[in-house]
DNA sequence: AATGAATATTAATTCAAC
DNA sequence: GTTGAATTAATATTCATT
Protein backbone atom coordinates (compact mmCIF):
# COMPACT_ATOMS: atom_id res chain seq x y z
CA UNK A 1 0.00 0.00 0.00
CA UNK A 2 1.39 3.56 -0.90
CA UNK A 3 2.23 6.06 1.69
CA UNK A 4 -0.58 8.87 0.25
CA UNK A 5 -3.27 5.50 0.88
CA UNK A 6 -2.39 4.88 3.82
CA UNK A 7 -2.37 8.54 4.89
CA UNK A 8 -6.47 9.44 3.24
CA UNK A 9 -6.80 5.55 5.45
CA UNK A 10 -5.97 7.55 8.79
CA UNK A 11 -7.59 10.64 8.01
CA UNK A 12 -10.52 8.30 7.96
CA UNK A 13 -9.89 6.81 10.94
CA UNK A 14 -9.28 9.47 13.07
CA UNK A 15 -12.86 10.47 12.27
CA UNK A 16 -14.36 7.53 12.96
CA UNK A 17 -12.35 5.82 15.80
CA UNK A 18 -11.07 7.98 19.18
CA UNK A 19 -7.10 7.57 18.73
CA UNK A 20 -5.12 8.12 21.60
CA UNK A 21 -1.99 6.82 20.44
CA UNK A 22 0.31 6.16 18.08
CA UNK A 23 0.01 2.26 18.09
CA UNK A 24 -3.86 2.47 18.17
CA UNK A 25 -3.08 3.58 14.61
CA UNK A 26 -0.82 0.66 14.01
CA UNK A 27 -3.74 -1.99 15.64
CA UNK A 28 -6.36 -0.69 13.10
CA UNK A 29 -4.06 -0.96 10.26
CA UNK A 30 -3.18 -4.46 10.91
CA UNK A 31 -6.64 -5.27 11.65
CA UNK A 32 -6.74 -4.02 7.19
CA UNK A 33 -4.18 -6.22 6.90
CA UNK A 34 -1.95 -3.14 6.78
CA UNK A 35 1.71 -3.82 8.55
CA UNK A 36 3.54 -0.45 9.72
CA UNK A 37 5.06 0.54 12.39
CA UNK A 38 4.89 3.16 14.94
CA UNK A 39 7.61 4.60 13.37
CA UNK A 40 5.64 5.27 10.04
CA UNK A 41 2.92 6.51 11.83
CA UNK A 42 4.99 9.14 13.64
CA UNK A 43 6.13 9.91 10.11
CA UNK A 44 2.75 10.09 8.94
CA UNK A 45 1.70 12.23 11.62
CA UNK A 46 4.35 14.85 10.82
CA UNK A 47 3.71 15.12 7.42
CA UNK A 48 -0.27 15.63 7.90
CA UNK A 49 0.35 17.84 10.56
CA UNK A 50 -2.17 15.43 13.08
CA UNK A 51 -2.37 16.71 16.58
CA UNK A 52 -2.78 14.91 20.10
CA UNK A 53 -5.33 16.90 21.71
CA UNK A 54 -5.65 16.83 25.37
CA UNK A 55 -9.67 15.53 26.49
CA UNK A 56 -11.22 18.11 28.25
CA UNK A 57 -11.76 15.47 30.55
CA UNK A 58 -9.61 12.70 30.70
CA UNK A 59 -7.23 10.91 27.86
CA UNK A 60 -5.95 12.38 24.58
CA UNK A 61 -6.84 11.74 20.84
CA UNK A 62 -5.87 12.73 17.94
CA UNK A 63 -6.81 14.85 15.62
CA UNK A 64 -7.28 16.77 12.46
CA UNK A 65 -4.54 19.73 11.66
CA UNK A 66 -6.03 23.43 12.68
CA UNK A 67 -6.08 24.81 9.03
CA UNK A 68 -8.54 22.04 7.87
CA UNK A 69 -10.91 22.60 10.79
CA UNK A 70 -11.09 26.28 10.22
CA UNK A 71 -12.20 25.23 6.86
CA UNK A 72 -14.34 22.76 7.75
CA UNK A 73 -16.15 25.04 10.01
CA UNK A 74 -15.88 27.82 7.23
CA UNK A 75 -17.61 25.27 4.72
CA UNK A 76 -20.00 24.22 7.45
CA UNK A 77 -21.04 28.70 7.61
CA UNK A 78 -21.46 28.51 4.08
CA UNK A 79 -23.89 25.67 4.58
CA UNK A 80 -25.83 26.94 6.79
CA UNK A 81 -26.01 30.48 5.31
CA UNK A 82 -27.63 28.63 2.16
CA UNK A 83 -29.68 26.12 3.47
CA UNK A 84 -30.40 26.75 7.05
CA UNK A 85 -34.16 27.07 7.72
CA UNK A 86 -34.20 26.87 11.80
CA UNK A 87 -33.09 25.64 15.05
CA UNK A 88 -34.17 24.41 18.50
CA UNK A 89 -32.48 23.24 21.42
CA UNK A 90 -34.37 20.93 24.02
CA UNK A 91 -32.03 19.02 26.79
CA UNK A 92 -28.80 17.54 25.40
CA UNK A 93 -30.10 18.16 22.02
CA UNK A 94 -29.93 20.67 18.91
CA UNK A 95 -32.20 20.24 15.83
CA UNK A 96 -31.18 21.75 12.66
CA UNK A 97 -33.98 22.36 9.97
CA UNK A 98 -32.53 22.99 6.85
CA UNK A 99 -33.66 22.86 2.77
CA UNK A 100 -34.39 19.60 1.70
CA UNK A 101 -31.11 17.59 1.09
CA UNK A 102 -29.07 19.19 3.20
CA UNK A 103 -29.05 17.88 6.08
CA UNK A 104 -26.48 15.02 5.66
CA UNK A 105 -23.88 17.57 4.53
CA UNK A 106 -24.36 19.62 7.80
CA UNK A 107 -24.56 16.26 9.53
CA UNK A 108 -20.77 15.35 7.99
CA UNK A 109 -19.33 18.68 8.63
CA UNK A 110 -20.64 18.45 12.08
CA UNK A 111 -18.54 15.49 12.69
CA UNK A 112 -15.54 16.52 10.98
CA UNK A 113 -15.05 18.97 13.37
CA UNK A 114 -14.95 16.26 16.32
CA UNK A 115 -16.59 19.21 18.76
CA UNK A 116 -16.27 18.22 22.49
CA UNK A 117 -19.64 19.42 22.68
CA UNK A 118 -21.08 16.62 20.56
CA UNK A 119 -21.90 13.44 21.37
CA UNK A 120 -23.31 12.16 17.94
CA UNK A 121 -25.28 13.15 15.04
CA UNK A 122 -28.07 11.63 13.06
CA UNK A 123 -29.04 13.30 9.82
CA UNK A 124 -32.57 13.00 7.86
CA UNK A 125 -33.58 14.94 4.69
CA UNK A 126 -33.82 18.29 5.70
CA UNK A 127 -33.07 17.47 9.77
CA UNK A 128 -29.92 17.43 11.72
CA UNK A 129 -30.26 15.92 14.95
CA UNK A 130 -27.22 16.79 17.60
CA UNK A 131 -27.01 14.79 20.87
CA UNK A 132 -24.65 16.81 22.93
CA UNK A 133 -22.41 15.40 26.14
CA UNK A 134 -24.56 17.58 28.59
CA UNK A 135 -27.37 20.36 28.53
CA UNK A 136 -24.59 22.93 29.42
CA UNK A 137 -22.68 21.47 26.44
CA UNK A 138 -26.22 21.63 24.22
CA UNK A 139 -26.34 25.42 25.20
CA UNK A 140 -23.18 25.90 24.11
CA UNK A 141 -23.45 24.33 20.92
CA UNK A 142 -26.53 26.19 20.12
CA UNK A 143 -24.26 29.58 20.77
CA UNK A 144 -21.99 28.22 18.50
CA UNK A 145 -24.51 27.78 15.94
CA UNK A 146 -25.45 31.18 16.30
CA UNK A 147 -22.52 32.80 16.25
CA UNK A 148 -22.10 31.16 12.84
CA UNK A 149 -25.09 32.76 11.58
CA UNK A 150 -24.72 36.18 12.61
CA UNK B 1 2.52 31.59 42.09
CA UNK B 2 -0.29 29.97 41.86
CA UNK B 3 -0.92 27.76 39.02
CA UNK B 4 -3.85 30.54 37.11
CA UNK B 5 -0.77 32.64 36.52
CA UNK B 6 1.68 30.30 35.46
CA UNK B 7 -1.08 29.21 33.17
CA UNK B 8 -1.37 32.80 31.72
CA UNK B 9 2.20 33.35 31.62
CA UNK B 10 2.34 29.88 29.18
CA UNK B 11 -0.41 31.64 27.07
CA UNK B 12 1.42 34.07 26.43
CA UNK B 13 4.62 32.77 26.36
CA UNK B 14 3.17 30.45 23.38
CA UNK B 15 2.13 33.80 21.41
CA UNK B 16 5.66 35.17 21.76
CA UNK B 17 8.12 32.50 21.25
CA UNK B 18 8.40 29.26 19.31
CA UNK B 19 7.72 26.69 21.91
CA UNK B 20 9.19 23.59 20.57
CA UNK B 21 9.17 21.32 23.93
CA UNK B 22 7.93 21.31 27.42
CA UNK B 23 11.38 22.00 28.52
CA UNK B 24 11.38 25.09 26.39
CA UNK B 25 8.69 26.53 28.85
CA UNK B 26 10.58 25.52 31.92
CA UNK B 27 13.15 27.50 30.61
CA UNK B 28 11.73 30.34 29.93
CA UNK B 29 10.20 30.16 33.18
CA UNK B 30 12.86 29.87 34.80
CA UNK B 31 14.43 33.12 33.46
CA UNK B 32 11.88 34.90 35.08
CA UNK B 33 12.79 33.37 38.22
CA UNK B 34 9.92 30.52 38.00
CA UNK B 35 10.88 27.65 39.14
CA UNK B 36 8.81 24.04 37.67
CA UNK B 37 9.87 21.25 36.36
CA UNK B 38 8.66 19.46 33.51
CA UNK B 39 5.72 17.38 35.00
CA UNK B 40 3.91 20.51 36.05
CA UNK B 41 4.08 21.78 32.88
CA UNK B 42 2.69 18.45 30.93
CA UNK B 43 0.17 18.80 33.08
CA UNK B 44 -0.65 22.35 32.36
CA UNK B 45 -0.60 21.15 28.86
CA UNK B 46 -3.01 18.79 29.30
CA UNK B 47 -5.32 20.92 31.57
CA UNK B 48 -5.21 24.22 28.96
CA UNK B 49 -5.48 21.68 26.28
CA UNK B 50 -2.59 22.87 24.44
CA UNK B 51 -1.57 20.71 21.22
CA UNK B 52 2.12 20.59 20.01
CA UNK B 53 1.64 20.70 16.17
CA UNK B 54 4.09 19.42 13.42
CA UNK B 55 5.30 22.55 11.25
CA UNK B 56 5.49 22.83 7.44
CA UNK B 57 8.69 22.48 7.12
CA UNK B 58 10.59 20.46 10.12
CA UNK B 59 10.08 20.55 13.80
CA UNK B 60 6.89 21.26 16.01
CA UNK B 61 5.62 23.83 18.23
CA UNK B 62 3.17 23.95 20.70
CA UNK B 63 -0.21 26.36 20.04
CA UNK B 64 -3.11 27.22 21.78
CA UNK B 65 -6.33 24.97 21.60
CA UNK B 66 -8.19 24.40 18.75
CA UNK B 67 -11.47 25.60 19.98
CA UNK B 68 -9.61 29.02 21.06
CA UNK B 69 -8.10 29.09 17.90
CA UNK B 70 -11.76 28.73 16.09
CA UNK B 71 -12.81 31.64 18.56
CA UNK B 72 -10.13 33.75 16.99
CA UNK B 73 -11.03 33.81 13.60
CA UNK B 74 -14.36 34.12 14.97
CA UNK B 75 -13.24 37.57 16.44
CA UNK B 76 -10.93 38.25 13.32
CA UNK B 77 -14.56 37.98 11.19
CA UNK B 78 -16.22 40.29 13.27
CA UNK B 79 -13.77 43.12 13.52
CA UNK B 80 -13.12 42.71 9.74
CA UNK B 81 -16.79 43.00 9.02
CA UNK B 82 -17.07 45.92 11.35
CA UNK B 83 -13.47 47.50 10.17
CA UNK B 84 -12.73 46.56 7.18
CA UNK B 85 -11.81 49.18 4.22
CA UNK B 86 -9.60 47.70 1.44
CA UNK B 87 -6.42 45.05 1.06
CA UNK B 88 -4.17 44.41 -1.32
CA UNK B 89 -1.02 41.75 -1.91
CA UNK B 90 1.91 42.37 -3.49
CA UNK B 91 4.90 40.28 -3.09
CA UNK B 92 5.53 39.02 0.29
CA UNK B 93 3.32 41.14 1.62
CA UNK B 94 -0.61 41.79 2.12
CA UNK B 95 -1.59 45.37 3.21
CA UNK B 96 -5.14 45.66 5.35
CA UNK B 97 -6.62 49.22 5.80
CA UNK B 98 -9.18 49.64 8.38
CA UNK B 99 -10.86 52.39 9.97
CA UNK B 100 -9.21 54.48 12.14
CA UNK B 101 -8.20 52.73 15.30
CA UNK B 102 -9.07 49.19 14.39
CA UNK B 103 -5.36 47.90 12.76
CA UNK B 104 -4.12 47.19 16.38
CA UNK B 105 -6.88 45.05 17.18
CA UNK B 106 -6.59 42.90 13.65
CA UNK B 107 -2.73 42.76 14.40
CA UNK B 108 -3.31 41.32 18.10
CA UNK B 109 -5.84 38.69 16.48
CA UNK B 110 -3.91 37.68 13.55
CA UNK B 111 -0.64 37.36 15.98
CA UNK B 112 -3.10 35.23 17.65
CA UNK B 113 -3.89 32.97 14.74
CA UNK B 114 -0.63 31.77 14.29
CA UNK B 115 -0.67 31.15 10.52
CA UNK B 116 2.13 29.31 8.95
CA UNK B 117 1.69 31.64 6.28
CA UNK B 118 2.73 34.68 8.68
CA UNK B 119 6.49 35.60 9.30
CA UNK B 120 4.95 39.03 11.43
CA UNK B 121 2.85 41.79 11.30
CA UNK B 122 3.20 45.88 11.75
CA UNK B 123 0.20 47.41 13.10
CA UNK B 124 -0.12 51.20 12.31
CA UNK B 125 -3.69 53.20 13.39
CA UNK B 126 -5.66 52.10 10.12
CA UNK B 127 -3.09 49.91 8.44
CA UNK B 128 -1.90 46.52 9.70
CA UNK B 129 1.23 44.86 7.25
CA UNK B 130 1.46 41.54 7.21
CA UNK B 131 5.16 40.34 6.32
CA UNK B 132 4.31 36.35 4.61
CA UNK B 133 6.83 33.81 4.26
CA UNK B 134 6.81 33.95 0.75
CA UNK B 135 5.04 35.16 -2.29
CA UNK B 136 2.89 31.60 -2.45
CA UNK B 137 1.53 32.50 1.55
CA UNK B 138 0.88 36.01 0.70
CA UNK B 139 -1.73 35.20 -1.93
CA UNK B 140 -2.61 32.19 0.14
CA UNK B 141 -3.27 34.52 3.35
CA UNK B 142 -5.12 36.99 0.80
CA UNK B 143 -7.53 34.41 -0.48
CA UNK B 144 -7.94 33.44 3.21
CA UNK B 145 -9.06 37.17 4.49
CA UNK B 146 -11.36 37.52 1.30
CA UNK B 147 -12.76 34.24 2.28
CA UNK B 148 -13.59 35.79 5.49
CA UNK B 149 -14.85 39.06 4.19
CA UNK B 150 -17.44 36.69 1.96
C1' DA C 1 12.01 7.87 -1.34
C1' DA C 2 9.88 4.73 2.22
C1' DT C 3 10.28 1.82 5.93
C1' DG C 4 11.50 -1.15 10.30
C1' DA C 5 14.36 -2.06 14.22
C1' DA C 6 16.60 -0.01 17.55
C1' DT C 7 17.40 3.99 20.04
C1' DA C 8 17.09 8.65 21.82
C1' DT C 9 14.14 12.01 23.14
C1' DT C 10 10.05 13.84 24.90
C1' DA C 11 5.93 13.61 27.45
C1' DA C 12 2.69 11.51 30.85
C1' DT C 13 2.04 9.37 35.16
C1' DT C 14 3.00 7.47 39.69
C1' DC C 15 4.10 8.03 44.11
C1' DA C 16 5.47 10.60 47.92
C1' DA C 17 5.47 15.06 50.15
C1' DC C 18 3.45 19.23 51.20
C1' DG D 1 -5.44 20.22 45.42
C1' DT D 2 -0.45 21.05 43.71
C1' DT D 3 4.10 19.80 42.88
C1' DG D 4 8.88 17.42 42.01
C1' DA D 5 11.60 13.31 41.50
C1' DA D 6 11.63 9.26 39.49
C1' DT D 7 9.65 6.27 36.36
C1' DT D 8 7.01 4.62 32.61
C1' DA D 9 4.94 5.40 28.34
C1' DA D 10 4.77 7.48 24.04
C1' DT D 11 6.85 9.59 20.23
C1' DA D 12 10.62 11.11 17.15
C1' DT D 13 14.79 10.04 14.96
C1' DT D 14 18.87 7.49 13.50
C1' DC D 15 20.82 4.14 10.96
C1' DA D 16 20.53 0.46 7.91
C1' DT D 17 17.95 -1.83 4.19
C1' DT D 18 15.06 -2.13 0.28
Amino acid sequence: MRKVDRQRLLRNLIQTHEIERQEDFVKLLQAEQIEVTQATISRDIKEMQLVKVPNADEGYHYSLPLEKKLDVKEKLRRTLRDAYVTHNQQDYFVVIKAHPGNAPAIASLLDQLQSEDIFGTIGGDDTVLIICKSEEQAKQFRVFIEDLLK
